[in-house]
RNA sequence: GGGCGAGUAGCUCAAUCGGAUAGAGCACCGGCCUUCUAAGCCGGGGGUUGUGGGUUCAAAUCCCGCCUCGCCCA
């Protein structure tokens, strides 16, 4: 609602400008003016206008509030300051207004949306919570921007498995070689860990950093332990070999839990694209022959790239006839194995439909709700859901990967895919390190120069970092002791369900409250928190509302139809109706916070959107007792502001992934 | 050496791509539970936005130099 008004000043405002001045201003600035009582939206168009008009700010803000009129919806426009317009709502009838509910629209294309992607050969940690909860969020977004009166393209999630990689035939190492088990050997060992229910993925981070400590073990034996490891990649690359099938093992066991500690924070997927499938049906070589036909590829005849197929690097001056290109990105070696950047070409032109191939596709998983998950494999099932030929994408991928994702953009663009190039979205995001504290508090000895640092960055292959479904544990039961105490009458099925809930909320604000290129310094004490700028104290508002409505006897949509028969223009006047209308203009903000967020993919906004929010109500909730307040028409205003805010702030979480419990 | 990002209150972070008195949380100090739940509310102290210049009505924000830190590439 806060959006359609804006909106609406727009068209305005740019009619006069029109009529008035000659003018078009191709991006307007609104502002918010510094308190409610000022106004609900503010203009420094003046000032942008003084300069080519050759006039006082003043004065033409003064011309222009005249020549603007009257504009539905507003009550006023006034000069304040130097020269801004501020703009009052008609507060009354807009309030009525926002009661209403939106109407629907329809889907366009689709958008697809890549995250998490963790290397299936250990359990994932908290670095990998914060890409599959910024990825999750987005999809949520997006997925309600695409259904409701904005109009933005629905997600498609897709999570990348990196099966045939170096992280995994790390781990086939390390039981072939540290273990000395062969396929048989591993199909008992996995029999043993589902009998006795310990987790794969645990098993195998510590078996990972054990592996990666044994390479550099032993001088006289490094390099021909590194020669195993290679001759594993190898291996796991060609597929239908011993070591690709204790791969294909151990990496698809792994990826089951990946989903199930997803699915703990309530993320789905639904595709699962694997790298043996790219390599398998021939991805690559379809790309090689396309861009050597589009000409980004060449064959380098010198210098140290000679015998390479390489591309052009972005930003680069590029070879100069004489001289060969040196800074040029090689995607196939001199030996003929293709660097990672290729098989990323391949598998973006995939992504837009301009590979002229696609997975074959089987069923993977059903979630508790009926969706399912597919999985990419060379002969699959019909009929199955369409994937690919996106005309945009989004990966959200730590910033660290910025330089192989443009060069994959590069890539697109010296192919002639521009349009492509141009909707590839590289969702970055800054790493989640562990502040000294908490490594010490994990056990781990820190170095003298770390320990000064704010910040020491995770690492798989020392097994150095926190595990996620650890973290969640530990944050059940720190809400789940509060629960306890506070509800000592409800069953414990019923405690641990309220307690899930607030530390999801707790884990999923703590993700996403940070800007997106800010290093978490990540600490149990700042993450277990369930006071101040969290998730609980959101999620604790909603149910204060609640209670609020389950005393009165009446629900939120009761208390917005009564509202709706009342003339409550006179409730939003004087200092207590201003900071009254004040909630009212935040809460009608929700849309606008999300078009903001996925124009912007930052979905912090939100975070701090459904604080403030959450805080404004909390104050609001001290300031007015509702139940006991004797003028019935007064009463009804404030129950529907309750329940506005309630509603906003319970969708403003839904978006983040966020439930509130019923108690608390 | 090149590229990207960061530097704001004691600490952790914001600041709607140049706007009105730079805001929150934590920590600290002081108040508020017999009224809809104190996971809360109210009040207080705390800032030369790393540094030096420049651009203009207006700079934490844009431009140039320097310093510090992180990541990536070679």
């Amino acid at each position: 609602m806060y959006r359609t008004y804006r909106q609406s000043l727009f068209v305005h405002l740019r009619a006069v400008l029109q009529e008035k001045f000659q003018v078009e201003i191709a991006r307007l600035t609104v502002e918010e003016p510094p308190k409610v009582e000022m106004g609900d939206y503010a203009l420094p168009i003046a000032f942008e206008l003084a300069r080519t008009l050759r006039k006082a700010p003043r004065k033409i803000a003064e011309e222009l509030v005249a020549a603007l009129g009257s504009v539905p919806g507003f009550t006023g426009f006034e000069v304040a300051g130097a020269g801004y317009i501020n703009c009052r709502l008609d507060r009354g009838p807009v309030a009525r207004k926002f009661v209403e509910v939106e109407q629907w629209l329809p889907p366009l294309d689709y958008a697809l949306l890549e995250h998490t992607s963790i290397n299936p050969n250990k359990a994932a940690h908290v670095g990998h919570l914060r890409n599959a909860i910024l990825g999750d969020t987005l999809a949520r977004f997006m997925r309600w921007g695409s259904s409701k009166s904005l109009s933005f393209m629905p997600p498609r999630v897709q999570n990348y498995i990196d099966n045939t990689g170096v992280q995994v035939a790390d781990v086939v190492v390390g039981l072939t070689h540290l273990e000395e088990m062969d396929l048989s050997g591993v199909k008992r060992w996995m029999e043993t860990l589902r009998q006795s229910n310990e987790r794969i993925d645990f098993v195998c981070w510590d078996l990972y950093a054990r592996v990666s400590q044994w390479y550099e073990a032993g001088l006289d034996q490094k390099e021909a332990r590194k020669q195993i490891r290679l001759d594993t990649l190898h291996a796991l690359e060609a597929g239908s070999n011993e070591m690709a099938v204790i791969a294909d093992l151990v990496s698809t066991a792994i990826v089951r839990r990946h989903l199930e500690t997803m699915q703990r924070l309530g993320i789905e997927y639904d595709f699962l694209p694997r790298e043996s499938e790219i390599l398998h049906l021939h991805f690559w070589d379809a790309a090689f022959a396309l861009m050597k036909e589009k000409g980004v590829l060449y064959q380098e005849t010198q210098g140290k790239n000679a015998g390479c197929w390489v591309m052009r690097r972005a930003g680069t001056a590029g070879a100069d006839g004489e001289n060969p290109d040196e800074e040029a990105k090689v995607i196939v070696r001199s030996n003929g194995t293709v660097t990672y950047v290729g098989k990323d070409i391949a598998y973006h032109l995939w992504k837009f439909g301009k590979l002229g191939l696609d997975f074959g596709y089987s069923r993977f998983h059903t979630y508790p709700d009926g969706e399912e998950c597919w999985i990419s494999t060379e002969h699959g099932e019909e009929p199955h859901p369409s994937f690919g030929h996106a005309s945009v994408i989004y990966n959200v991928i730590d910033s660290r990967q910025a330089d192989p994702q443009n060069n994959v953009i590069e890539a697109l663009y010296g192919m002639g895919f521009t349009k492509e190039a141009e909707n590839y979205h590289h969702f970055s995001y800054e790493m989640v390190a562990l502040t000294p504290r908490c490594a010490t508090e994990l056990g781990y000895v820190i170095s003298e120069e770390d320990q000064s640092r704010p910040f020491i960055e995770v690492s798989g292959r020392k097994g150095f970092g926190v595990k996620a479904d650890d973290l969640i544990d530990k944050l059940i039961a720190a809400a789940l002791v509060q629960v306890n105490a506070r509800h000592p009458e409800r069953s414990e099925a019923e405690c641990h369900s309220i307690a899930s809930k607030i530390a999801i909320g707790a884990l999923r604000y703590y993700m996403l409250r940070y800007t997106r290129n800010t290093i978490i310094a990540f600490d149990f004490q700042d993450a277990l928190s369930f006071e101040g700028e969290t998730g609980p104290y959101a999620q604790y508002a909603v149910v204060r509302a609640a209670n609020i409505f389950r005393k009165a006897n009446i629900t939120p949509a009761d208390a917005l139809r009564a509202f709706e028969k009342i003339d409550a223009a006179a409730y939003f006047s004087g200092e207590d109706g201003d900071s009254l209308w004040e909630l009212w203009l935040l809460a009608s903000k929700s849309v606008h916070m999300l078009e903001r967020c996925i124009q912007s993919t930052e979905p912090a906004y939100m975070a701090k959107y459904a604080f403030q929010l959450a805080q404004q109500f909390s104050n609001f909730y001290h300031r007015h007792h509702i139940l006991t307040e004797s003028d019935p028409n007064r009463k009804a205003v404030l129950l529907a502001t309750a329940a506005v805010a309630q509603r906003e702030l319970i969708r403003a979480l839904a978006w983040m992934g966020i439930e509130a419990p019923d108690v608390m």
